[in-house]
DNA sequence: GTCTATACAACGATAGAC
DNA sequence: GTCTATCGTTGTATAGAC
């Protein structure tokens, strides 16, 4: 693994870490070369400006994300329990969603390309959980209702969560939603 | 009304609107002077720093939501109905939430007490829908469940339409939200 | 209370040596 | 590819006249 190849993803790592604590408006070029340790030569030598680094976080930001997602999706369960799964995956609700929250950072939201990430990210996640509610014999414009539900719930609790500083409330509305969600199938 | 009250006002009023439009992080006191028309030494004189500002601006927007959703929630119809008119909301997707959206902002995650007066329309919404609920004569603990869900399902929505560019995100998680939501009343 | 002028730090980015 | 030094701009805030 060439050098070059390493200081990069150096260089990434720390840009992900610092987007998902601070969001990307928040987080400086310098921040990112004080915590990555390299040189500030080396920063934009690799990624030009400000956007080159940010596609490169966002995107690796939101490829980890999708894949450990689909995989829970992808159990070996009920249709019912597999979206329950994602549903009551642990999460650290105070630290909010690293994707869902760029969508209220404003330095993500005026570039067209990392928006685009982000919006291709909740689409194919409700697209996902869309087909395994389908599994269960709903037609499919009702299960696209169920996913973007179950999806909103997720983000909606992270904001509880963050606003209220009790990861409870993110749990709270999980519950609520389970509870409805499992009523329908008993009936 | 004297000039000052006049001027102090026109300065809020700007500074929610640029709130609302950018966030709080991503909006300088400079840019509140422009849009408002007021001089440097007017804002200074009134708000002596941003803090002080950010606290009034934020502080006149909860309030306005607060009272307005405390409205709907107060009609006179069935307690599902009142949820579900909450629910259904006209609302600017797009736009997001003024208040949710805070809670991504490091500028106001910074600062403890513009934090607190976030945390407050949250947990004062969520007790408001959680009483209508109760209504029901669902016990507490699960009212404050169905609540939690419901704001959840609203600010996700919001998170899913701005990510996508698609205010039908909002609208088809609030429809997975609603008949599972009244599935369960009928039964 | 409001004005103009200014201070000082941090921002994103560039220059040019090695 | 990486370094140190520096650029021009904007951010938040202050000074002092009126």
């Amino acid at each position: 693994m060439s050098q070059t190849t390493d200081t990069r993803r150096r260089l990434v790592a720390a840009a992900q870490e610092l987007f998902a604590a601070r969001g990307v408006g928040a987080t400086s070029p310098r921040q990112v070369l004080a915590a990555s340790g390299v040189g500030q030569g080396s920063l934009y030598h690799h990624f030009p400006t400000k956007h080159d680094l940010t596609l490169a976080a966002v995107g690796a930001t939101v490829d980890d994300a999708l894949t450990s997602t689909l995989r829970v999706l992808a159990a070996d369960a009920p249709v019912v329990e597999r979206v329950v799964a994602y549903l009551e995956r642990p999460r650290d609700a105070l630290a909010g969603c690293k994707v869902g929250r760029l969508t209220s950072d404003q330095a993500v939201m005026d570039d067209a390309e990392v928006r685009t990430v982000v919006g291709l990210y909740f689409t194919r996640l409700v697209d996902a959980v869309a087909r395994v509610v389908a599994e269960s014999g709903l037609p499919v414009d009702d299960a696209r209702d169920r996913a973007h539900a179950a999806v909103a719930v997720i983000q909606g609790g992270y904001v509880l969560a963050r606003a209220t500083g009790d990861p409870e409330a993110m749990r709270s509305a999980v519950r609520g939603f389970v509870t409805l969600l499992r009523s329908e199938t008993a009936r």
